[in-house]
DNA sequence: TGACATTAACTGCCTAGGCAGTAATATTCG
DNA sequence: CGAATATTACTGCCTAGGCAGTTAATGTCA
């Protein structure tokens, strides 16, 4: 297999044309727009993405959401209390493995997280206004691809 | 013209397959891979991308810097105030403006300056590995694409 | 000119992530 | 079994960004 030159040389490179530049701020882009619809709510977009995961069962103690999330347990841990003291979550030791603390929504965590795919669906559709379905499918795996690329 | 229909729906929506989580990670992965480069020299990739911008006369004060990365002076200032307690940045009062405090590079930092594109190029075709350059531009402009939709 | 608005830098207070270290519990393996 | 290892949650200390408010300097305009 032919390797392909590499994009980028010393020479042409410029910061504000750069991948890394156009990924940061997509991202901080959909974070902001996920805050604004949040807002009223009450919650951010980085509780908004704990919520979800819990409610859908992706995740249910702080070491699972931090491996989801690539970040580590301490930053979870402190999450979580803001969490608790919003009172959308609740925190019991797992009798099992007493190493484990399990997580679940209160009462008022599952009324707030059903609301919360339809902001994910709102924000995303707006950031893909005008994208074809092939568009977005080769968008998504240019993305996996880099990815994998880190190793 | 005719609209595509949005690609995403409430019922579809899962957040480990979404363009957001997506783009998230491999921003994630830039930033840690520049960071590791650069771990030698003392410095972060936030901090990297101030030196380049002063570097490149991108930026030549807080505020520029601060519209430049879409953060606040609030912010900047403290990056600022870390930089040149490292001996990498001077602060000077502009006497033409005097709110103003323009920034300039140590010798120092000049000499650590000229490190940073060989980084950013190093880690930018690490992740862009195998990429055709027609997938490269497509990424760039999907990428600008859905910025210029977040309005 | 003088009132008003704008801009730049800065500060305080909050959320948030990375890293190192700790204590308790669980697992593995000699 | 029992010692070494791994895992979980947590803490402290650091960097870093968002927002609101302050002060000084500048710009605008009636």
């Amino acid at each position: 297999m032919v390797a392909a030159p590499p994009p980028y040389s010393v020479e042409s490179y410029t910061p504000d044309e750069s991948v890394g530049y156009l990924v940061a701020r997509v991202r901080a882009s959909l974070f902001a727009a996920v805050d604004r619809e949040m807002a009223p709510l009450g919650v951010s977009a980085a509780q908004f993405v704990i919520l979800l995961n819990v409610a859908q069962a992706r995740a249910s103690c702080a070491a699972d959401l931090a491996r989801e999330q690539s970040t580590d347990t301490g930053s979870m841990t402190r999450m979580i209390e803001r969490l608790v003291r919003k009172g959308l979550l609740r925190r019991a030791r797992d009798p099992k493995d007493r190493r484990v603390v399990r997580l679940e929504l209160t009462e008022s965590g599952r009324r707030l997280a059903r609301k919360l795919p339809a902001v994910a669906v709102k924000v995303l559709n707006q950031h893909l206004r005008g994208f074809s379905d092939a568009e977005f499918d080769l968008l998504k795996s240019l993305l996996r691809r880099m990815l994998a690329n880190a190793g």
